[in-house]
DNA sequence: CCCGCTTGACAACAATGTTGTCAAGCGATT
DNA sequence: AATCGCTTGACAACATTGTTGTCAAGCGGG
């Protein structure tokens, strides 16, 4: 059984060293929306994996010189595109069935035609 | 006729008041690639309305707070976008046409097995 | 010849992001 | 109960970035 990788898991100080960053750091991306941890009922962040790949995301797109509104921006067109491309390959699948379908039809049609 | 909109028309002092930013700034766009407006023979600036149009794009992204990186890394999953939804729309019409192809030739043999 | 623009270079200044420090609070261990 | 180690949020220091302004030098048209 795999593990949930939205899990929360890592407390403020384990997650920044497992990103190498600092603790304040991770709390600011929290407060400008860029990272969500879960929280306890005592209000302590809990990072699952999938924070912790973001974090690492931001770390790359800041890495190359971006500030924190354009790693925003970037971050939101990147899964736009992924959802996009998630989308049309759905579509494609469909019209294909479609067309497959289609094509039998005209086939059964063609053969009962020529008995 | 309609006007080339790649044609180089306004010297620096004017794309600026047409873009309503600073020369100074329109040339350190140029330095960090974001803009590349022709030059006549005497090195002068010449920028085009398609510059135009690219500076005003620049001032709407670093007007929501982006930085030049930002801009920069903006623009070019834009125009990857771009570029890949032309792509796709090729790709569905070319398919279109030879499943059009397909039932048509599955229809004459349909009604030539009739006969 | 001079005026008005251009060129690139440098400085001033505000804004941004990271890091560090602070006091206060909570929970587990002693 | 006292202490230790973490958490919380807030504030300051600091380097970096982007815009604006100023500068000297050069070119072309009136």
């Amino acid at each position: 059984m795999r593990r949930d990788s939205s899990e929360p898991l890592y407390v403020i100080s384990v997650a920044a060293k497992l990103v190498d960053m600092h603790p304040q750091t991770l709390r600011m991306y929290e407060r400008l929306g860029l990272v969500k941890p879960a929280r306890t009922e005592n209000n302590i962040r809990l990072y699952s994996d999938e924070d912790i790949d973001r974090c690492r995301q931001i770390q790359r797109l800041t890495g190359v010189g971006l500030n924190l509104a354009g790693v925003e921006m970037v971050l939101e067109l990147l899964q736009r595109m992924e959802t996009m491309r998630r989308d049309l390959e759905e579509e494609m699948e469909r019209r294909e069935e479609e067309l497959a379908r289609e094509i039998q039809r005209l086939r059964r049609e063609a053969a009962t035609a020529r008995r």
